[in-house]
DNA sequence: AAATTGACGGTTA
DNA sequence: GTAACCGCCAATT
């Protein structure tokens, strides 16, 4: 197994499993991270939401941190994870421990983003 | 090539 | 609960 990426970039294998996320479920950077066998890219996670093309219409707002917290430019999106059935804690973090969503990677998946 | 950056994770205080 | 520090890694400057 390389260790790089069957396509094209880092970014792209990020936008992949984003693009995946159903609603009412939310992945952690960290999450992400290690999905791509890349246990300790997170930041790299973030940055490629950063850098996100809206044509993807990627759910940025269903990727959170760690701790549960929304992405630091975006509170706004607490509500429209509240929309799609995820629970809040009083502090305003996603209660992880219901929402944490198990994904395997597919060739599949990479076929639809590869397109870029 | 070297230094800087950052939508992070985890631990510590 | 918040704040600070360190580590980690790809992209950018």
């Amino acid at each position: 197994m390389p260790k790089t990426n069957t396509i094209n970039s880092f970014f792209e294998e990020v936008y992949s499993i984003v693009a995946q996320i159903p609603e009412g479920k939310v992945l952690s950077y960290g999450q992400i991270a290690k999905l791509m066998g890349h246990p300790n890219s997170s930041r790299m996670v973030g940055q490629a939401m950063w850098g996100a093309p809206e044509r993807l219409a990627l759910p940025c707002h269903r990727v959170v941190n760690s701790q549960g917290r929304i992405a630091p430019a975006c509170p706004e999106h607490r509500e429209m994870l509240a929309a799609e059935g995820v629970t809040f804690r009083r502090n305003g973090c996603v209660d992880m421990a219901k929402h944490s969503y198990q994904l395997t990677v597919n060739s599949e998946q990479f076929e639809s983003i590869k397109n870029i």
